[in-house]
DNA sequence: TTTTAAGTTTAGGACTTACTAAATCTTTGT
DNA sequence: ACAAAGATTTAGTAAGTCCTAAACTTAAAA
């Protein structure tokens, strides 16, 4: 009889609550609730009432004027919905053709109404896939995440060649423009030049021969691989 | 700009409450506030205050202590949620595996969760399926509903060979049983004999050469084609 | 250190959906 | 025709989720 097996126990909103959370949190520092907020398109008081019901239900831990932060329970709850998320942006993909722009909109929704059963039959006509489409590690079932070691595109000195991994990002427009400037998971490149005072990045793409210009925003979100040099 | 597009529109319980007023509501006769609560598991005055919202936004009409109808606009919904519904019954148990039993339930959440260009991709793959796995006729995208000329199991004159089509009950349980039985949409068998006072019907499976008997009530819920006899 | 800007919470409401208890309408048996 | 039984609606509440406006905390600047 524990909480997490069936997506129907907590409303929609709660899941979102504590998937943001999940997201804003990073090592130490708790998420703020004007980060969350953001993240959810919602104001900041309604913020303060969620959480605090939240932490009644003991999912969350707040403090006052400080952050956000999730329980052992909350984290356990955080990462099914995000192994649901992925798996349905993947199996859409795969499976029924979505762009990889438009699955995450799918998705949001259908984690919320998906079954554990139908997850899991999901992953298995998958192959039980490690990564989404976007290149974001899958949790497992019992909550484990790999970490690929990659580093962001602003942070790769320049000479290197990498292998982009993750794009972290949702926003279609951003996505569709990202596809079109030939990047997507598994694209290989390297590093040409880094302008200063957060301009563009040069990168020159092995496979295709040619070379592009990346914005700095842009960079920030694409996560790669250093590759290892031939000996 | 129209209501029926996108699920997101209106909340779950609002096309629930459409989809059991259209199940209800038969012919000439309105849905009654009592039967809708039933279906719903909810109290009737949860009904009434919820038809008079629906009323309100021109999805059905109420007639105080009569019943409920639904308006051209609340049947057009009601009727792209049962596509949605059957659709996703047929994908899941032809795509995923799911038992002809589990369906129902999962459908029942995933409805209201999916987009129409899901429903769309589904359907193509699935070859624009028109009966879903129960025999139930899956509406088209312009909303009509094929309706083959069946008749209930309890009404089939004994001597009549018949097809079975339609299993009308979703209860997990009963659709075990009746699969147990060896019936499901397409099986073939004769009527043997009827037993008098709702007692139960003798059947003759042609193709196992076996017989089986079927009580009144399931056979009530039996929806069957009659066969042309061979000149 | 005092002031101020930014971030956060409290107060007070609104809307949806559900509930129970009580009132009212309809139908039906006598 | 009338009273009881059954169905339905009204009244009054509650929980969840969201909002705006106002109050309060914290941290940074002067």
């Amino acid at each position: 009889m524990n909480a997490q097996s069936n997506p129907v126990d907590l409303g929609v909103s709660t899941e979102d609550y504590l998937k943001a959370v999940y997201k804003l949190e990073s090592g130490d520092q708790p998420a703020q609730t004007t980060s969350i907020a953001q993240l959810l398109r919602v104001s900041p008081p309604s913020v303060t009432g969620m959480v605090k019901r939240l932490a009644d239900n003991g999912l969350v831990e707040h403090e006052l004027y400080k952050g956000v932060r999730l329980t052992d329970e909350g984290r356990r709850i955080a990462l099914g919905i995000l192994r649901r998320h992925r798996i349905i942006e993947t199996y859409l993909t795969e499976k029924l053709k979505f762009s990889w722009d438009t699955v995450h909109d799918e998705a949001e929704r259908l984690e919320h109404a998906a079954s554990d059963l139908l997850i899991k039959r999901m992953a298995l006509a998958l192959g039980n896939p490690r990564f989404d489409p976007h290149g974001d590690p899958i949790p497992t079932e019992t909550g484990e995440v790999e970490t690929p070691l990659t580093v962001a595109l602003t942070d790769v000195p320049a000479g290197e060649r990498v292998a982009l991994m993750v794009v972290g990002n949702q926003d279609p427009a951003r996505l569709r423009f990202i596809e079109s400037l030939g990047l997507k998971p598994g694209t290989v490149f390297d590093v040409v030049e880094h302008q200063p005072f957060r301009g563009p990045v040069k990168i020159w793409f092995v496979r295709e021969r040619k070379d592009e210009v990346v914005g700095h925003e842009i960079a920030l979100s694409l996560q790669c691989v250093v590759l290892e040099e031939e000996a």
